[in-house]
DNA sequence: GGTGCGATTGCA
DNA sequence: GCAATCGCACCA
């Protein structure tokens, strides 16, 4: 299936936010395995006035790649036990990132639901922290598009803090396809 | 050098 | 409802 290319990325926030869904997340492991997964649920953070983002307060060691030019992961480590896997967007200097928190569990997984579970299911830390998304590590395939009536959008999870921020809808989840009744 | 807390999860 | 667990941002 055909790779995102960098241009995918370069673009405003919320329009790669929502264009993200569906995408097929895939990962090489050292042993030449490839996970792959759909994703289900991601987040905007969409630059420096955002007070949810860690590039609220500018720029620090840690949130370095926010600041650079669309097309890679930004990988931080919280609470003590967790990574958490974003796509960087937009162009260089102006911080934003899409968080993914959910996808469809690759083979061998138990579930990516969750931004801590999914980088457990897809064995991402921060040795990926910077990598390319077009790189022969981590990269995203066209998938199958989502159409609107399948897409929800919420207010961000866990970020109590951000003041007028806290509510905007940020968050972008796939609605489950309704089963066939069965008869 | 010390302190507080987090873009979460799992278990009571 | 709350403990786990530690890197890092911030202050001194």
């Amino acid at each position: 299936m055909k790779r995102l290319g960098v241009r995918f990325y370069r673009r405003d926030t919320l329009e790669v936010a929502r264009d993200l869904l569906g995408r097929v997340l895939c990962r090489r492991l050292a042993d030449g395995m490839v996970l792959r997964g759909r994703l289900l649920e991601v987040e905007a953070y969409d630059g420096p006035d955002d007070r949810a983002s860690h590039a609220h307060r500018g720029r620090t060691p840690r949130n370095a790649p926010m600041f650079e030019a669309g097309g890679i992961a930004y990988v931080y480590f919280v609470y003590g036990m967790h990574h958490c896997l974003n796509v960087v967007t937009g162009g260089k200097g102006y911080p934003a990132a899409v968080l993914l928190r959910a996808a469809e569990p690759p083979e061998g997984a138990v579930s990516a639901a969750g931004p801590g579970r999914l980088t457990r299911a897809f064995r991402i830390d921060r040795s990926l922290d910077g990598a390319r998304l077009t790189g022969p590590d981590l990269w995203l395939e066209e998938g199958a598009p989502v159409p609107d009536r399948s897409v929800r959008r919420t207010p961000r999870i866990g970020v109590h803090y951000a003041g007028a921020w806290v509510s905007k809808p940020y968050r972008y989840v796939v609605i489950p396809e309704r089963k066939e009744s069965r008869r």
